[in-house]
DNA sequence: GTCTATACATGGATAGAC
DNA sequence: GTCTATCCATGTATAGAC
């Protein structure tokens, strides 16, 4: 008698779709927390609201995430693959001034979602920072690093003077223009300096 | 018998002193609060921290504030007010150039808090965003407004084209760079933006 | 692997003594 | 006007049945 028959042990298929079926389940829960707790905040947003909005019992959230730290941990890193996927695509575009714009362009197709909950990164950096008690976590700063990284690189190709500086002017434009857009409730602010910025871009020798 | 001898009928003056004493408490909780909401955030602050900081017994505070969002009101209050005395200062100065440039000095000199914990007003208009319930509460924003608009007088004294855009890009450019310096805790980052955006005061036409 | 029930801690708010 | 004791809701996390 083979045991692959057993129903108390289940072939190697059924073990290998049951992993499928979990590993589906943490993409559920990863991707729901990264856009709950990017509209709720960390701090105002419970496991229950995250196991609602992935449609897995509240309970069984801990079997995939053992603390809530773990949650924020997943929608961090969910935040760190939508970037690489954009840059990646604009990485396509053979001038570096229009993989600029096509950045800027991206950013100002999130203004209403901008103008009701902030910049999902930004938003998220200032609260890890006061979530760690001076325990300096910084691993929101780490995706912002690499946003500013990127964008240097661009600068750096295009030959300005001082890239890391126009990098900082252009990402930190952007995450001033998504609060002020979301202090005011006003999507018109991200378009209006989003077309500011690509002027400027346009402009540069 | 005068009742101004009763003890249990204090006179004018110890009333007048009582209340002092009153008002001289709830402002120390007020003042308690707008530092300790900014640190730790207002999620994270809990009425006792308040209190301990204000040098205040935990239960005593409720006489003063029925509520925590109360105290977040007077703390944000306290935020206009610093707001509002900046500018006064500033308003001496007879070139509205040099008022701008010395809005910017105001902002490089608090670096070190803000690489630490983020712009006061907007950090707290993030979170205040978010702890009311879609209920559009903006009383943070309404702060914002303000700035933008004394940011927007000075540049129609100067007398650019589009004195609202320029506001924008400014107050936008000190929130962006406030978040950047705090999420990389890097309080250089302000000192080096805020010299880019004196650079570009001294070159308008 | 899935889900329910619940233990346990925290913190906002109130009652009432002084 | 000041302070203590406490109520009560909420939310994280665990135990253990299925």
């Amino acid at each position: 008698m083979t045991d692959s028959m057993d129903s108390r042990h289940p072939p190697a298929k059924a073990k290998a779709k049951a992993k499928a079926r979990a590993a589906g389940k943490r993409q559920q829960l990863t991707a729901a927390a990264a856009r709950v707790l990017h509209e709720q905040g960390v701090e105002r947003t419970t496991i229950a609201d995250i196991a609602r909005a992935a449609d897995v019992p509240a309970g069984n959230v801990y079997y995939y995430f053992k603390t809530k730290d773990e949650l924020v941990e997943a929608a961090l890193s969910e935040h760190v693959t939508h970037l690489e996927t954009l840059t990646g695509r604009l990485d396509q575009l053979p001038d570096p001034r229009e993989r600029l714009k096509g950045l800027i362009d991206a950013w100002v197709e999130q203004r209403d979602t901008a103008a009701r909950y902030g910049c999902p990164t930004g938003t998220l950096a200032a609260e890890l920072d006061k979530r760690s008690e001076g325990g300096l976590d910084l691993s929101a700063g780490r995706v912002i690093r690499r946003l500013l990284d990127w964008v240097e690189q661009q600068y750096r190709h295009i030959g300005v003077a001082d890239p890391e500086g126009h990098a900082l002017a252009l990402v930190g434009a952007y995450q001033g223009m998504s609060l002020l857009s979301n202090a005011l409730r006003d999507p018109e602010i991200m378009a209006r300096e989003g077309a500011r910025l690509t002027r400027e871009i346009d402009a540069l020798g």
